[in-house]
DNA sequence: GTGCGCCAACTTGCATGCAAGATGGCATCA
DNA sequence: TGATGCCATCTTGCATGCAAGTTGGCGCAC
């Protein structure tokens, strides 16, 4: 029956959390897997040998398929599995440029709040920068990148705007197995503490259009660094 | 059984279009129940009642449901069926944002095409805005609001970039309802067909700045008459 | 009259059955 | 020897059964 609800049971419904379901536990393991490269992009299996892995039926394994579909990591082919998607250098380009975009549209959001938010912001994005100089001062790779990662997801979380936080997580997920892979391919640690530097100055000083550019020219950067190295290895597909 | 696959049968699946199935049809029938309001926000009914209107079982229902949920239009509450998803005024900004983002990235793209594409594009961006013109002389809103959107879908697509398209229609899907009754509360529509011009105008120049800022101020511009007006209201959800 | 708790009805989560599409290999024929 | 077509096998699409969680209402106690 099809019938209206009060605001009262609304919002009692928006405290309600799904008790874990076996599809959110299929959905997080086959995700794990696929961005672990223990389930290699090109590759196919049977839903049914997955359930078997993973110890349920099929119906929670197809299920969390459709949303890792929707995700864009996985395929499911009718009737013959789950094709497990490669990126093409044409898709890093793709995902570049929506990086830039949403990137630089929440580094101008945070230029505009006030100014106390702002410093708060600021601060905090500074925090993250240091960490990278540290850990590229010593050499950290992996503590290099996780700073770098927590910098940009600041970046994007502080803006308020959930949507955004959503694109650049699916976004992520896509191009984790790329960051990974390309991690110990670059050599220009150094260039991003100083451009990370001119976005946090900018917010800082509540100058949104220099944000924004900043945000961008930091981004493309990386982007016209990353894609030849790409093409260079050869790597069509990863 | 877990395999690798040849390049040729990856290319031979490309093409593999999925028949159609009983979830796509309850997906398109759904989605447009609920983009119609015949499924308003805050209704909630039974996987079960869908699936009987419909003439199918519960599971090809349940799996759009997985699908619709996904894209932010409804929610799966565990055994107490779908919750259509109501936008209030925070979402509309949000989903402007989002908009802001895409949209000027790919204005800026456009701008960035070599000079025989990108008057080819400013040609087609013309032709949607003059029969905006039209429209509006004519008094014929749906018109109008028709041409609008060709203008903007126009815009994305010839980005060339799949990601931002999917990200567009996604975010329209959401607001569609919101488009359709904030339609005839505008006065400004004498606004939009200037500011096309002027964002035609940047990419036809190829002067991507410029045509980042266009796009932006357009659907500021457009936002900061929406919101109030919907405040105004009282549409506290639509 | 008011509040509490129990219960019947309903709803989905998940497992499984069945049918039909897809595939690969083998046998057969030229 | 090479090509063709058939068939056994595998795989999913969808329907349905069952169990468990959720809800609303009725009756009972105070």
């Amino acid at each position: 029956m099809v019938r209206t609800r009060s605001a009262a049971e609304r919002a009692a419904e928006q405290d309600v959390e799904r008790r874990p379901s076996l599809v959110d536990d299929a959905y997080a393991k086959m995700k794990e897997e696929i961005l672990e490269s223990r389930f290699p992009p090109g590759f196919q299996a049977s839903e049914q040998e997955i359930a078997l892995r993973l110890g349920m039926s099929r119906t929670p394994v197809h299920e969390a398929a459709i949303r890792l579909q929707e995700d864009g990591l996985i395929r499911v082919l009718s009737r013959r599995g789950i094709l497990i998607l490669a990126l093409a250098p044409e898709d890093m380009r793709e995902i570049y440029d929506v990086i830039i975009a949403i990137e630089g549209r929440a580094a101008e959001l945070l230029a505009s709040l006030p100014d106390v938010e702002r410093e708060a912001v600021a601060a905090e994005l500074a925090g993250h920068t240091a960490a990278m100089a540290d850990a590229k001062q010593i050499g950290d790779l992996p503590g290099w990148a996780r700073a770098d990662e927590a910098f940009h997801r600041t970046l994007v979380e502080r803006a308020r705007n959930e949507r955004m936080v959503r694109i650049i997580q699916t976004i992520n997920d896509q191009s984790h197995r790329a960051r990974m892979l390309t991690l110990r391919l670059r050599r220009e640690l150094g260039a991003s503490v100083a451009e990370h530097q001119q976005i946090i100055d900018a917010i800082r000083f509540g100058d949104p259009a220099k944000a924004l550019d900043r945000a961008h020219h930091h981004r493309l950067r990386a982007r016209d660094e990353l894609l030849p190295l790409l093409e260079s290895f050869g790597l069509k597909h990863l």
